[in-house]
DNA sequence: TAAATGTTGTTACGATAAAGACGACAGGTA
DNA sequence: TACCTGTCGTCTTTATCGTAACAACATTTA
């Protein structure tokens, strides 16, 4: 009874299995055996809608990669490996390759010659939220002695909140925003200030959603865009530039203390 | 000075990268950056040998995943992300896409309907000294009260040594076979008995490279060619077929008495 | 038993999508 | 003027997707 089911509700699955560099027909064909429990060609076929010829090379690879085994019997039984088993091989092998690649690249960006004159007077610009994200991980990660956050209270994300919690004692941290905090979300080290009514007083305007990261002085991340769909920011190292955002941050200070 | 370098001795790295989900461009670009710190995009052609006019798209990807910042200044200059903290995040998607689909998988997988009457006499084929290598994990890891190994010495490569060093001192571990192994290199819930004699009496004979693993009983893994370029390996469940084997194991064990 | 029917595993070939490669051109810079 | 940058369009190549056909074998039916 040929019964061929049409791609169906494998909605997000599919895509995350391609990042473990599976294809469709691959996702596919896995997904279909770990729900008919050791199935022939043809079954397969129709439970995944994958083309029955398709089946037979797309299993040779699944194979390859350890998702799946074969029966010696004929024909032939396919069966899935165990998921948390098949996907953890699958990742440690990623995770091995990743590390090589880490390794040999590391290398060759510590064996550059540096002119690093022109590049920290540079003005960098960083794409999409999730980098940005990043980016702002790493400046709180590494830093050694202060950080300075101002801008919207959008801007501090629970996920900024949480790398912030983890910030060093003995890093000076200092935030200046609109809004509130939960009460003790934040560790002693980090002093809050309320620019609420510096905003009100027409001191601080312009994009209500730019936002400003400084590390130890030296490291600067500017947030623009916060509520467009692929937000922007840029990122500096250039001391002149950096000068103006900590010129800005002592006007804020000094105008809070009248 | 349009100095245009073939595609080098960039040869494993660039591998390893397209397990991450580079394409080889994205691989060239973002080698030929960490090489040269901060250039133009002509420069980036010239060293990473890909097409100047295909240079920009790739460029575009790589912002987007991360591994690059644009400056602002025209014409603009392109800098790599540092490895690490580039290949930390790509790698942190993964493994998120990965335990996505690990949730979603084993849904299905348990969700399934158990027949297991026909499954638990099948026979299964496995294919690649890795992937077998990896069953061999599982079927250790999992073992609750005993394991028996025999075969040829060669099968119990270093890495099954340290898999067989960390099974619990609760599971009892028997294994025959023709070498020695190293002093202090097993636990002493492990028993080795060495058959040499009786591969010398004409006992044991056949396939040299073939090696058995059985896990409490009621699960064997058989591996045969071991000296083949793509070695396969025989896994069953079936009680039939292990009664086949445990009665081989008694034999050996009776035989040693003698 | 023999013919009819169905299934399996394989091969071949076309369609589509993605990546790779090349040339051309408007606009800006030196 | 000469050069470089950024962009566009086109072409080739490759991998994946998708369809069709076929020999070998097994199953059913007459």
């Amino acid at each position: 009874m040929p019964m061929v089911t049409t791609t169906k509700d494998t909605g997000p699955v599919r895509e995350h299995l391609k990042s473990l560099g599976l294809t469709k027909y691959e996702a596919l064909v896995y997904i279909a055996l770990l729900r008919a429990e050791s199935a022939s060609a043809t079954k397969i076929h129709e439970i995944s809608g994958v083309p029955r010829a398709s089946v037979y090379p797309v299993l040779d690879k699944l194979i390859k990669k350890g998702l799946v085994s074969v029966s010696n019997t004929t024909p032939k039984q396919f069966d899935a490996v165990p998921p948390d088993e098949g996907l953890k091989h699958l990742l440690l092998q990623i995770e091995r390759d990743a590390e090589a690649a880490k390794k040999e690249l590391v290398a060759i960006y510590q064996s550059r010659e540096d002119h690093e004159e022109r590049k920290q007077e540079m003005i960098w610009t960083l794409a999409g939220r999730e980098n940005i994200e990043n980016r702002i991980s790493d400046m709180l990660a590494n830093a050694a002695s202060s950080v300075i956050i101002f801008g919207a209270r959008d801007l501090i994300t629970p996920r900024i909140l949480d790398l912030i919690a983890q910030v060093p004692g003995t890093v000076a941290v200092d935030i200046a925003t609109d809004g509130t905090f939960a009460p003790g979300a934040l560790p002693p080290n980090v002093r809050v200030r309320d620019i609420e009514n510096l905003i009100q007083a027409g001191l601080l305007q312009g994009e209500q959603m730019a936002g400003v990261f400084i590390a130890d002085r030296e490291r600067l991340l500017l947030r623009l865009n916060g509520d467009d769909i692929s937000p922007s920011a840029l990122y500096s190292e250039s001391p002149a530039f950096l000068q103006l955002f900590l010129n800005y941050w002592n006007h804020i200070t000094t105008s809070l203390l009248t």
